[in-house]
DNA sequence: AATTATACCTAAGAAAATTATGCATCTCCC
DNA sequence: GGGAGATGCATAATTTTCTTAGGTATAATT
């Protein structure tokens, strides 16, 4: 089982958590910053990540502005008010999650 | 986003643990273990349950033995040698996975 | 006697990823 | 000047994995 697998289903709240982080990003910087901080353990693919930015954009939890930088054009993503308040929440549930989850992992007495 | 969302993935790894824990188990009782271990914040639906144990049975990493507890047929299951190794492997993963999501998730300063 | 809990199971569909592409620009190196 | 690799966006087909919704049967509770 790779490193990848147990990525499903917490690829949006990572997401939410790097823009409320820097505010705003663009796609690939998002693949890149999460290769970084993870020492390439996680990779996040783009098939993956465009659609779902897409998904949020369209239940306008983020906004989205196009900059050019030396003939490079990006797209960059920031959380709306709608998308601040959704984040916070899935944060406080996977903060719970992760709680539960260490709880399971950890040796037990019952 | 509900707390369920984020179990995708991290299903079998958590039944492996489980039964490397405990010894043997029955597939209402991984249901119920889970359930109350996280206060009932998770819950692990049968029709997830069932299909995965035939698969891990399948491919060789748990075997089962039924028995027969007042009236009530049970099917236990436990880990195999293949499968001691494989959950060794899979919660090694698992704990550096969770170790890279709680980077994600803390404050940055990158 | 009916409801809830225990205990197993499967099938259709949805959700969310992977894999495989495609396009375009820029930088580095030979 | 030409190729490779990085940057940057995107979509489509497929696969994996779960949810939802059923089905069967026995035991305990009300």
């Amino acid at each position: 089982m790779s490193q990848q697998a147990y990525l499903k289903g917490l690829l949006e709240p990572i997401i939410l958590k790097l823009l409320q982080e820097h505010g705003s990003l663009y796609g690939y910087e998002i693949t890149q910053m999460v290769k970084t901080l993870t020492a390439g353990d996680i990779q996040i693919t783009e098939g993956a990540l465009y659609p779902l930015l897409h998904k949020l954009e369209s239940s306008g939890l983020v906004e989205t502005d196009l900059r050019t930088m030396q003939n490079r054009q990006r797209k960059y993503y920031s959380l709306t008010q709608d998308g601040k308040k959704a984040t916070a929440q899935a944060l406080d549930g996977l903060q719970r999650f992760v709680q539960h989850l260490q709880l399971i992992l950890k040796p037990q007495t019952a």
